[in-house]
DNA sequence: AATGAATGAGAATTCATTCAT
DNA sequence: AATGAATGAATTCTCATTCAT
């Protein structure tokens, strides 16, 4: 490698971090818009400008973008999970604060690339979940196990709370974003308190 | 046509009927093991005994039968649906109601084809939402609002209020379906516990 | 099925047959052009008429109408050989018969498609080994074994005696075929006197 | 040109020859373990620790590697074959002498890379043709014509033998390559013979 | 020269849909 | 109507070759 090289290697593995990144980002719109099957490797990368070789010389496979989609939306969100588990002094702060945080981070996520979100119910009525959602759910279920071992919190059916958490979090998370401006205090504060006082614990409207 | 054929036109009506809705079972049981865009019309025809020509002279595209799938499932489950809202006396009779004949359905639905859901969560783990759910959403919104125009609930986020229990009865539901044996009864009162009274209202585990 | 359909179901399966064949025909000509990597399913089906579809039809991969190939060409071809092993005296009458009978079989085969033998040595001068010669490998070896074990041969190198004969047929074959016209009983005098008295029992030739 | 290059003009040269080099031996193993068409320029390359674009500083394509592969094997093999024609006393003694040449060639090349021949078969089982033979083949001609001119051989059909004989060479070559060790003079034996006195001047197995 | 990321044509295969029988 | 073979667009992925650094 000749010195120029070497001295431009900074630039070209930025490149290719961007890259990677790029292809990422715009994996997770398009498998967001049309789910992991309608979505193509093509509709993937006409994103990203670059080639569809250029696809493959990231990820070996669609299979493994969705997968790497998952880990990297885990990867970042699972911090900020633990973060407010840690912080928690009862379960009533550690749900609220976890759903707060998690609707601050899709909302976050939104504002990259979102815009298109018009097409999404449209274009696949029948596909949802993320993969970040998917990753985090083992994360939400020990920590509720977690919480009532400590008896902070009443001791129910796990399984069921924890699907139950998190297919609010998930459908009113996605009703949020349509709103404009989306209020993930707003919607954090509905949630927490459906879950933890069922309906007279919402949020009144006066409208 | 043949002889035999003319001196049966009744019966052949019957058949159309039947091959009408054996196409339809077929596909419910497809589409849920294996998701839309996985799934063949070869795949559903296959467990009809018919051919795929007679699929086409049924329905007209396999995204006609997802659609005919989730009418025939609203419409099945509609009229239960209104029933409980008519006998409901309250938002919590009504909601716990509905709630439990949703199970029950589902339970009874799940008996006909049953067994491989297995395959499921391997199969597509990203994908849901059942088209009966789909097409259920507005029923249940707009019962939400009547019950909160006549003053039986609080005024909440009808939007988000619709969105939660759908999600919650969904995933609960489907978590139900997992275990063996089924438990409508219970699931129901989780979530109706849930949604009313949150988690203080949820019922209790001794393990 | 109707009546129709029943009186007709001979000429539909006639069709079959007859594009399974076609289809493998086209297969033997184009593997034997371009060998097996070079040539594409597009290459064979254009040959036929039929479209991709069709080919998958009849075949479930490339790789499966060359096993197909084989097989044809080894189980039209296996009985003649059998026959001449029953019929031999010797294994000079063995050898002679088997021969002769290979390179008739071949200029019979060349003579269905034929014609583009030119682009060959062009197309591909590396590739080689038709899947007939292949599969009928074995079977030469054994005969070589039981007439050895008779005592009717020599005792010698059986591996190496099975790959020169099969190399020595399988060229000079090849070599005969771009004659015209091709002389399958010279060449034959010619690979039987080379094997069993070498370069003294080949046919002189006065020019 | 970094300093240091310019100081080495004379080492760079060696080493564009000695890269050169390393491609052509690294094409030779993988075109023998793979085939021309299922081996990548890739794959040749990453035997030389060299990188894809320095290919093309020393190739113009993959098809002139392979090209110059049969010329390099031709241009070592040629000399050797040419003695063997010049020691010749008659044809006996050129046929051995050339075969033998030829087997101790091609096992000596075999030791160079070796080992992985196990694959061969099971990669490429239809293809063959080693370059070094295709570029031999007229130089084996025009060595038996000139034997026959001299009359030093029986006249027979020319073509007709190169082929055999070359045929019988390769495939029993690439057999004896199969053995443990590989016995050249063994093998060299057994194709003389054959060829000069056919079956019964083949050596004996005892077993 | 060397490097290796980028390119894009092309390959195998699938599958919704049509259509002759 | 029923049948199932035929169609061909579309999909995923590969790989020779180019090109910016």
């Amino acid at each position: 490698m000749s010195e120029i090289a070497l001295l431009n290697a900074g630039k070209r593995e930025q490149t290719k971090l961007a890259n990677r990144q790029a292809i990422l980002d715009a994996a997770r719109t398009v498998f967001g818009e049309l789910g992991y099957e309608t979505a193509t490797v093509r509709d993937i990368i006409r994103r990203t400008g670059l080639s569809v070789g250029a696809f493959y010389n990231y990820y070996r496979s669609k299979e493994e973008v969705f997968a790497a989609l998952a880990d990297d939306g885990a990867r970042r969100f699972r911090p900020i999970l633990h973060a407010e588990f840690l912080k928690a002094v009862d379960f009533e702060s550690y749900l609220r604060g976890a759903i707060k945080a998690y609707f601050e981070f899709i909302v976050a996520e939104d504002q990259a690339w979102a815009k298109e979100e018009a097409h999404l119910a449209d274009a696949a009525p029948y596909a949802r979940n993320t993969p970040e959602m998917m990753a985090v759910h083992d994360e939400v279920r020990s920590a509720f196990a977690s919480v009532m071992e400590r008896g902070l919190a009443p001791r129910v059916d796990l399984d069921y709370l924890a699907t139950a958490c998190i297919a609010i979090a998930r459908d009113v998370g996605e009703e949020m974003l349509k709103r404009d401006p989306p209020d993930a205090a707003g919607a954090a504060d509905f949630c927490t308190g459906l879950i933890l006082h069922g309906l007279a614990g919402v949020p009144r409207v006066v409208r």
